[in-house]
DNA sequence: CATTACCTGCAA
DNA sequence: TTGCAGGTAATG
């Protein structure tokens, strides 16, 4: 599920459902494996009474700072979800956790996987949680030249780059495909090789296609819900994502699925034109010599102005 | 860099 | 039955 839209998303709702909401005890804990630095115990000693002062996100954290200096760090992984509810449905085999609030209502965290985990953190853990991760995409330092000094000394494929939260926190392997798509690049161009030109067209890629996702609530494929429980909205704009052997909705092409970066990626083979490699450099050059065509036959223009 | 592990459920 | 899924950490 979740990446940088979809923790922001339930972060606002608990923004607004939890605000000095206090915590009295645990309802119920299956799985206690989700807790990742602490016991079950531990979890209670942190929580019973304590004051939810602010929700905030890093990376794709979401973080509930108490009014003791506790924070709690929750992380979705691939199923989890987070949500606030007066009514508890009574048999659902994926609740992981279950946290009572003072007003008759509950903090359920539900993931069919087990990925998920939660931190209780000090002023120290919360420090190396920040440091841990590279810019946020969507804060006002990150800019085009940031983008470029983090491009700059790697080698490898974009894709690569962008799904490393020590690069940049937040993107995952939806809005990683989304925003690449939008820039016209391909997944697995080497990063160091953007022109400046192309790598404005993927800052300002991967801040439209993490902002609107935002106003959409995130993307729901199976498990993800906001903070109040509903589906999101995004999943209805994908332009490439899970949308193999359809058409490009810009040039019309059929969008293809590969394997980059261990990852299913989706990208339009036309528009997103594939870096030459030196091995099939060599064999164009030896094979099709008085052939100046592209052995694709595809455009072989890799930018466009505007 | 690639592979494996962590888990469960679903579709091919 | 197999492969694949929003993520990440731990291994060669």
């Amino acid at each position: 599920m979740p990446e940088l839209p979809e923790v922001e998303t339930v972060r606002r709702d608990l923004a607004t459902h939890l605000h000095q909401s206090r915590f009295i005890h645990i309802e119920h804990l299956d799985w206690p494996r989700l807790l990742e630095n602490t016991t079950a115990e531990g979890l209670f000693t942190a929580i019973a009474g304590s004051t939810i002062v602010r929700v905030g996100r890093r990376a794709k954290w979401l973080l509930m700072f108490l009014n003791t200096g506790v924070c709690l760090a929750w992380h979705l992984r691939m199923s989890g979800s987070l949500f606030v509810t007066s009514d508890l449905q009574p048999s659902d085999p994926h609740r992981r956790l279950i946290l009572s609030l003072n007003d008759d209502r509950y903090l359920v965290f539900r993931d069919v996987r087990k990925f998920g985990r939660l931190r209780v953190l000090n002023e120290d853990g919360l420090k190396a949680l920040e440091s841990a991760h590279g810019p946020e995409p969507l804060s006002p330092e990150f800019t085009a030249d940031q983008l470029a000094t983090i491009l700059r000394p790697r080698s490898t494929g974009l894709k690569s780059v962008l799904l490393n939260q020590h690069c940049i926190a937040g993107l995952g392997n939806i809005y990683v495909d989304e925003a690449l798509w939008h820039a016209r690049l391909h997944p697995r161009t080497p990063a160091c090789s953007l022109e400046a030109d192309a790598i404005g067209r993927l800052h300002l890629a991967i801040q439209t296609v993490l902002r609107s996702a935002i106003e959409r609530q995130g993307s729901t494929l199976r498990d993800y819900r906001t903070g109040t429980g509903q589906q999101g909205n995004n999943q209805h704009y994908f332009n490439v994502y899970g949308r193999q052997n359809k058409p490009c909705p810009r040039c019309q092409a059929t969008v293809v699925r590969d394997v980059v970066a261990q990852r299913g990626t989706h990208l339009c083979p036309r528009c997103q034109v594939a870096p030459v490699t030196e091995k099939k450099r060599a064999s164009v050059a030896g094979l099709k010599k008085d052939h100046p065509a592209d052995a694709r036959g595809g455009r072989r223009v890799p930018e466009r102005g505007g």
